[in-house]
DNA sequence: TATGAATGAGTGTTCATTCAT
DNA sequence: TATGAATGAACACTCATTCAT
């Protein structure tokens, strides 16, 4: 029939309860990051994410209201993923530490699925995903709560600096992952040098 | 008919000689970062950038062998205008003030049209769009010139850093863009501290 | 993508202007008006249609924005065919003739397509339809400006007995029209036996 | 699997013998009633069914080989009903008295249920179910026999006759219904001066 | 050369129906 | 027997591209 005319859900459509069927989700879930990987987002559309999954495409939609909640449940999971690892950072002792794991978790993130981390922080620009719980999301609060530690040089905007922040880290992040970069070491101390430095360089100006 | 299967072709299809015929490309080409701009990718087809040209659809395949050669031939109408600014910092005396005025032309040339840099920016990154002149490759062309001079602190490996500057700069201007930011002088003293903060932290390291 | 946010749209998309297009607008809502009288509701699909009236799905999406508008675009060609025979009912010297006038034409219209009017009275009725302009729209505008004429039985309420008229004349010639018939004579004398009989009863009531 | 090729069946699957089960069907039957009510044909559909009746699909399935035959149940059951009420006609001393009631009885039926009942005189005519236990079948069965009582008007062709009010007092009570009257006295005496206006008006023609 | 009508492969989504558990 | 996960044909609609005029 006519369009819909509400505008277009973006949640699970159910919960799986039983296990057959959280396999189901899982596998439609992996499959979006592969096609996503693989053949970018000009490829990724529903009927490749279920023949890849190895389900119908009638079982995709099951679970997923449409193409975008699909979307944002690899997402949800990536950003998950990323939180149990980063979250131990407001454990380190000093905010010089904190900071240093946080940036060693990103680097992680990035440089296990590169590409597949690169497109999706560049779907988390597009205005339909804006408010979704991302890696990126996740990545910014930690920032600012480090950031606020007493021992890291301090900022007169603190929003700023972790936006900023944020942004080299992911820059340089996505960057090296699309150069195909895979020494995490070498890349967590240049970014670390970018970090700081900027700390250094902007503390109390503004 | 149906979309090419063979390589589809990125260059201009005439080089137009006549004045009207090169009205009529550009008018084509800014109606696509317009498009671009308001309506983002999903939004940019060839029919609306034709309407928003005023020309018809053929006239646009007259100019353009298809739609991917009008996204190069916006990428490339940004990058040469941005060399014709960024080029200048060459002139500089010292490193440092090359350097600085390459992170301004960054900063002004994203701040003139914040959506469509950022956009472009994501282009750029496409397969089929690796080998363009685009303003990030003029960007980091200028970069490792730069780099070089006597007066910055040492890098080990020149155009690594000129990569994650770029990435950096770049990460930090879409960013800000996207915020919607304009006050340049802030942005830039920021990037500056980020960029000089990294060269001085990576110095001699590597 | 996802679903559009916009209500969907009902109003044809462009309107042709070259005269090959306007051939395959009126081929495509006759090819709409058989798909609906052999077919059914149910057979009644975009697809189908354009591949009766010999164009691309395509072609037929160039014009009719949806699968609504082309419906709505049968009603009113409908319509307009009704409208130009019935109008002349008011020319009529008596109320009684302008309703026998009427009646006629409304059994006219029913034998010459009968399923196509069968089930475009039944499309009538979807609330997506409710405000358009269709050939009962038509009747019974007419309708109730002949009722108020001197010389018919005088109702109390013009609009209820407009209903009522409007009601069983349409009953009446659907059923007449599934059954096969085709005597329109008849068909005609039986219905104004209902028509009359009925201002006659109903007079001075209410 | 996909659609029947097969012209499906349209018999219950099995008729309930343990109460469970008959409350089951009955709680499927109504809910397929409601949905109708409040989604129309495009909302109908096995699933959304199931759910509101708060049984599986599996179970509806169980009791129903198929959508079609759903719907058909459902008409039966509304046929019953009416029938139980209208099958009274037949004890009423003449024939004007028992047209009269049969009149009462149709316009009880359309107001207690207006869209439920216009949707399906509209599905009965599609031509899956022309040969089913309908209300309309029970209706136009009744009048047949009324007809031909000595009381009222000869007609030359009961049948045609019989076709005609029915179509009439279907016509006239549908549109009362949508359009929401709920004064059942007042629309039974229109119908009845359009029935007994028709009779008048026909008798002895032919 | 310019126009815009026409094309049709491709994609998102629905829903009747089946069947393993 | 009841459940609900899974299926896939079918259908609405888009858009890059071609070509007759």
């Amino acid at each position: 029939m006519s369009r819909s005319v509400q505008s277009p859900p973006l949640k699970p459509r159910k919960t799986p309860t039983q296990p057959r069927a959280a396999e189901t989700v899982a596998a439609i879930i992996e499959a979006a990051a592969q096609v996503l990987e693989t053949k970018g987002f000009q490829g990724l559309n529903t009927n490749a994410v279920a023949r890849r999954a190895g389900v119908s495409i009638g079982s995709l939609y099951q679970y997923f209201p449409g193409k975008d909640a699909l979307t944002i449940a690899l997402m949800h999971r990536q950003a998950n993923q990323f939180y149990k690892d980063a979250a131990a950072a407001l454990n380190e002792p000093t905010g010089e530490a904190a900071l240093e794991y946080l940036i060693a978790a990103a680097v992680r993130q990035q440089l296990q699925r590169p590409e597949l981390g690169r497109l999706l922080d560049i779907e988390e620009s597009r205005p339909q995903f804006r408010h979704e719980i991302t890696s990126s999301g996740m990545f910014l609060a930690l920032l600012v709560k480090v950031l606020k530690r007493n021992d890291l040089p301090r900022q007169s905007h603190t929003d700023v600096a972790a936006g900023d922040i944020f942004a080299m880290v992911r820059g340089m992040v996505d960057a090296a992952g699309e150069r195909g970069e895979s020494d995490a070491a070498n890349l967590r101390r240049r970014v670390r040098a970018a970090v700081f430095g900027y700390l250094t360089g902007t503390a109390g100006q503004g």
